[in-house]
DNA sequence: GTCTATAAGATGATAGAC
DNA sequence: GTCTATCATCTTATAGAC
């Protein structure tokens, strides 16, 4: 990759990071980037192909850069403690805030909505696989899909990370209680057999609805 | 309030919730509304303070809509029932959407910010009052911050609602997920005096953690 | 209150010199 | 590959006629 282009994409991304989509124009990145307004179009052909360009990259690097430390955690405890770690760093770095303003434009363009697809689905992929391995014969894993239960977890975070840029004394304390139920999840996944067929059971009598369809 | 202050209300929150913020200026707006661009200005002031004045028009429309449910729910199950209702109706009218709009644009501008908290504010307290009264000599009470709960579950819309927007499929899958997480939760609220005992102790054992500074 | 006209500026994108 | 110059179009916002 040329160096005009990775300072594009870098460009890109702290802009993104730091004032918005709203302000992720062709002329603001090329300032950021010190080069010209016309070598956008020259590489990426449009400022919305520049900005998946520059969100596929970011998402590469951080997902790999966790995918070790996924592929280490053999508890949920385990795994909770480096999903606590993960989302800090990605707070830090901005890049939650990123896919969130992201997502936000995908609603009406499809460039940005490709972008957040390929975003959302790598950090699924791995939450799915690290989840599907920490809860081996455990209770929850007969009781709750991991792949939906990592879906879940990747839009709280976008949402939550919402919520940040607006309240952020409301979104620490959710942060924090989010934490506490999480320990509740723990408990229940350290659950001996017998309390685990009582659990079972018990479930067995609230879930007579049948499935939802949206 | 007048014909045209309200015609450019309801212009704006069709708009919002069709077409996303990034349409939302002061022409396509009057457009909508049949009327001159100039009068956003000459009632409003600005367009952020348009959008502003419809978005909290529209919470407190939907607020007092289901406060009365609200007050009705005696129960967890109840209260879930009512909360799967909401989000569904809120989800087709589009205010979910809006407010996922509104949201991304609060980072950068402090007007739809100060909307943004207007809505997350008046959700959360309907939310945290219910839930205090449903909790009440429920082990959960005990266990987890309602405050703390009712931002997480605004916040999970929110990121759900935006995911959405991306994956369907993968949303749709998550709130199933999410009904089945609840109605585990709907079970350790149901847990008899001894369980319950169990399940405190069992929780002092995994909460030797500090308490998080963000 | 509502309109027209207009100012002053930003935007995506392209043509063409070098 | 990189630049300048430019087009056509959009934006917020205001002045002033009616």
């Amino acid at each position: 990759m040329t160096d005009t282009k990775s300072r594009l994409i870098q460009a890109t991304l702290s802009t993104l990071r730091e004032e918005g989509l709203a302000a992720a124009s062709a002329r603001t990145i090329a300032a950021r980037a010190g080069t010209n307004q016309a070598l956008v179009f020259y590489h990426f052909g449009t400022v919305n192909e520049l900005l998946e360009a520059s969100s596929n990259h970011a998402v590469d690097e951080s997902v790999g850069r966790y995918r070790e430390a996924f592929a280490g955690a053999e508890s949920l405890a385990e795994l909770l403690d480096i999903g606590r770690e993960l989302h800090d760093s990605e707070r830090r770095n901005g890049n939650v805030a990123l896919m969130a303003q992201l997502m936000s434009g995908a609603h009406q363009d499809p460039v940005l909505a490709r972008a957040s697809q390929y975003a959302m689905s790598a950090w699924t992929r791995e939450i799915t696989l690290v989840l599907d391995r920490v809860l081996t014969a455990s209770p929850i894993a007969d009781l709750i899909d991991t792949e939906g239960l990592a879906h879940i977890i990747s839009a709280a975070f976008i949402g939550l990370e919402l919520y940040d840029g607006v309240d952020p004394t409301g979104a620490a304390r959710a942060l924090d209680t989010l934490e506490g139920l999480t320990q509740l999840l723990d408990v229940v996944n350290r659950l001996g057999p017998v309390a685990r067929r009582a659990l079972r059971s018990e479930l067995g009598t609230t879930t007579q609805r049948g499935p939802r369809h949206h």
